[in-house]
DNA sequence: ATTTTAATTCGTAAAAATCGAATCATATCT
DNA sequence: AGATATGATTCGATTTTTACGAATTAAAAT
């Protein structure tokens, strides 16, 4: 009829099998790892070569293995099958009907405080969900986004350029940072501060955060260099030794009152040029869950209205 | 058995009929395209629901829409067949048992003295095959690529970063320039070359090639300010215009001997620092055409042939 | 040489996709 | 409003596709 000139749909089953065979090298494998058994396979793989009128494996002996026009069905079946796999997923997680737990992934490195006043907003909706909190580093945490168990990630970082994870930046805003100290030590730093720095004890973030690299270079540009007496990963613990006299510390000026609040310290001052950036990373097809846009734009005000206040 | 939590493989068939109806947005004109039945996809689409437990469409009377379950599963599955497509379509054109034409599409910035060094050497190939020549713009050249119907493009740019077409690039080599005029007038600008083509009549290559960025931006650089009497797309047009006297004009310096040949021009001089960059642009699957490999080496050796010579 | 393992062929059984006929629901026309 | 047209859906019957059992072939392994 019609499709005397062009090929007749691509028979997805067919190519199903093919792409068990040629990745597991071997008919009765792809058999164990369809449930059906080698005679089925070994039909079909030959039905689909007669229907592109081509071999795709060259057999030797009872050697199997794709030519190079097998090859290339076998890149695109790759592809395809991958994208199978994770819209399989995506909707085998789909909680039917009821709308399904939030499941945010947090970097560590961001101060516990902000990620509180981020998510807060989201318990008042009406909506019948769960808020879960991951925390971990940013690699682990795109993992997870990537086999949908996040629906969101608040990052200091962006997603990383050449990260093969299907995923969106969504940047936040940024904030400058203050440089707290215990209320005694407070006054003698703010006389010539930032210059009253240099020699001062300091408490350093995690090596790994944006904030680190920045307050880095911060330092060498003007030439105020603290005595570095610890690197603490939690921003938390790096309070209390804060507190407790052992440094000066700094933290997102975007959170300084709720830091006031918490902790027995006061401000020596504030850097906008030392700015942390925030950003909300998103999978990129997944259903948006209905609180993510409660939390970014909770998180866009925190940081925007930092910077009205400053 | 083992699929208790886990779904079942998830039925490219069903996809595909939900992939038709969600695009077409009705049942019937989904059913016209595939040449079934209504009643046909009707019940292929209620079978893919139930199968995955929730609805993919709003039934809004007879209005059909994909809801945000629906809407994110087109997502997958217009990139799923889409890579299907590519697949059947390459397939199709595989040429069974003989070689296929080689399909080569030549970017018009291009010397054509150039092209025909860089393909020269591929008649020599014992292969029997048809060389096609395609000459375009880069981006409807891409065009053609993403549909199988080139096996490689000669360009003088690499492929746009953003652009979506499964292609990869080959860097082949840079050139400096040439600059030419008619022999009587050549002494005359080789003195106090380049600062002596500051006024000269200039004949400039096409506004879409790189070449002719690079001659702006160092005009610029080197404040020389030619007079530029013409900007000629064709390159063979152009020389013939400096072979008449109508102004200097420049060519790769990799294929200067071919131009002395074929143009009744002297060299006035070289510059290294407005370089040409050659790429070679190949589909990301489809199997290289035997003579593809033979055709990136010539030009590879044409432009590095030239870079000792200097 | 014999056994084991793997791929394949063929006829048949099972499963699925498709269709025809009829029904239902909604938009459109007069 | 009532009639008409259009499109979605349901159901049982039919066709097509897929899967399996039994038997066959062929290459590795012992």
């Amino acid at each position: 009829m019609d499709e005397s000139l062009a090929m007749k749909q691509l028979n997805f089953h067919h190519l199903q099998y093919f792409h068990a065979v040629a990745k597991e090298g071997s008919v009765t494998r792809a058999a164990e790892l369809m449930n059906v058994t080698p005679q089925t396979v070994s039909g079909q793989i030959t039905t689909f070569e007669e229907y592109i009128g081509a071999p795709l494996f060259k057999r030797e002996g009872k050697r199997l293995e794709p030519n190079s026009l097998g090859q290339m069905t076998l890149r695109y079946a790759d592809d395809i099958f991958n994208l199978g796999n994770e819209l399989s997923r995506t909707l085998a997680t789909q909680d039917v009907g009821q709308v399904a737990n939030f499941n945010v992934g947090v970097v560590d490195a961001i101060p516990k405080v902000m990620v509180f006043e981020m998510l807060n907003d989201c318990f008042d909706l009406d909506q019948n969900f769960v808020l879960e909190c991951h925390e971990g580093d940013l690699s682990s945490l795109l993992a997870d986004l990537s086999i949908n168990k996040l629906d969101l990630i608040l990052s200091d970082q962006p997603l990383p350029v050449g990260v093969s994870v299907r995923a969106i930046n969504h940047y936040l805003g940024l904030s400058g940072v203050t440089f707290f100290t215990t209320k005694d030590k407070c006054e003698h730093y703010k006389e010539g501060f930032p210059q009253s720095l240099d020699k001062s004890p300091f408490l350093m973030p995690s090596r790994n955060s944006a904030q680190f690299q920045s307050l880095i270079s911060w330092f060498v540009k003007t030439k105020i260099s603290p005595t570095i007496v610890a690197e603490v990963d939690d921003s938390a613990l790096l309070k209390f030794f804060g507190q407790k006299g052992r440094g000066i510390f700094c933290v997102s000026s975007a959170v300084e009152r709720d830091v006031l609040e918490q902790f027995d310290v006061g401000i020596i001052g504030r850097i906008e040029s030392v700015s942390d950036r925030y950003y909300g990373i998103l999978p990129e097809r997944k259903i948006k869950h209905p609180a993510t846009d409660t939390v970014l734009a909770a998180a866009e005000k925190l940081l925007s209205g930092q910077l009205m206040s400053q």
